[in-house]
DNA sequence: ACACCCTCCTGGAGGC
DNA sequence: TGCCTCCAGGAGGGTG
């Protein structure tokens, strides 16, 4: 499933290849993709555009087509395969539900199983991603800034991480990562955590993010580059995935578990179950 | 404010 | 071998 780090290697990966490219044509195959048109005004709104730059927001793709902004989200199994000529493997393929022609014959697939992925064509990007909060790499998240986020709210650490109206583009992979990191238990209280432990979220956290980068990202399953290229970031995965097989701190085997109606992977040892007596503590008062 | 559940989807895995 | 059921989960919506 591409979180950051995927979506930032394909977007690096478009980059390259896609500005000064001209949209001769396009095919809908799967209308539920199209998040703001339907297949006739998609198309003629896309015809005839250049592409400009391509960029990354959370976990969203950042098409400039001036006037227009191509705005993609892939969600669970969604991928971007690009390919200078077309591919009859492709063409025909039964998961594929948007295909761009561009210059010279050249192709760009959008290739999704469970059909989650949408796009959005807008001339301001804000209107689709407005909402959401910080980049975890920016130079504005600090650890005070990280501290200002997490004790703001009062809520479970996990779903907390993955709330893309606070920090925009963690997914399940990299929060259970980076909470193994940073050996923090996924349902402590976002209010609860000490300085000590928010600079070791925020250190770890974009650590984490940027080797995952290095890496061209995590292929589970699905995900692949634009170039159909697998990531190699999951040979250093230290605990999603991992469950049964010894933590790769303290030996104890890593478990899995359900938070906020995911699996979640933790070590028992390095992340202990947070105490009920820090909260009670601190909040003595109660309604009368 | 926050937790929880449902929906969208399909392929893969497990049970028998 | 084959059929059936369950499960994974990002995001948005609704409910309590």
């Amino acid at each position: 499933m591409p979180e950051l780090p995927e979506v930032e290697y394909i977007a690096r990966s478009l980059d390259a290849r896609l500005p000064g490219q001209t949209v001769c044509d396009v095919v809908v195959r799967w209308e539920r993709t199209l998040a703001t048109h339907d297949p006739t005004s998609f198309r003629s709104a896309l015809c005839g555009l250049t592409f400009q730059s391509v960029g990354r927001r959370g976990k969203f793709l950042l098409l400039e087509l001036p006037p227009y902004w191509l705005l993609i989200h892939l969600r669970m199994t969604g991928r971007l395969y690009y390919c200078p000529a077309p591919q009859p493997d492709w063409e025909q393929n039964r998961h594929v539900h948007l295909i761009l022609s561009l210059d010279r014959d050249a192709r760009l697939y959008l290739h999704d199983i469970r059909k989650f992925g949408r796009a959005y064509l807008t001339f301001d990007p804000q209107e689709v991603v407005g909402n959401l909060g910080i980049e975890p790499l920016s130079p504005e998240l600090t650890p005070e800034r990280l501290a200002q986020e997490l004790r703001s709210r009062r809520r479970q650490l996990k779903p907390l991480l993955l709330d893309q109206r606070v920090l925009a583009g963690l997914g399940n992979i990299y929060v259970d990562e980076a909470l193994w990191a940073a050996s923090i238990h996924p349902l402590t209280r976002s209010h609860t955590l000490t300085d000590a432990q928010i600079a070791e979220l925020h250190e770890n956290l974009r650590r984490i993010l940027r080797d995952a980068i290095a890496h061209g990202g995590t292929t589970l399953r699905d995900y692949r580059g634009p170039c159909d290229e697998t990531g190699q970031h999951q040979f250093s995965l230290a605990v999603y995935g991992r469950a049964g097989t010894p933590c790769r701190r303290c030996g104890t085997l890593i478990e899995r578990t359900v938070v906020a109606q995911r699996g979640t992977h933790y070590c028992p040892v390095c992340q202990p179950v947070p105490t009920e007596g820090e909260e009670t503590l601190d909040e003595p008062q109660t309604d009368s």
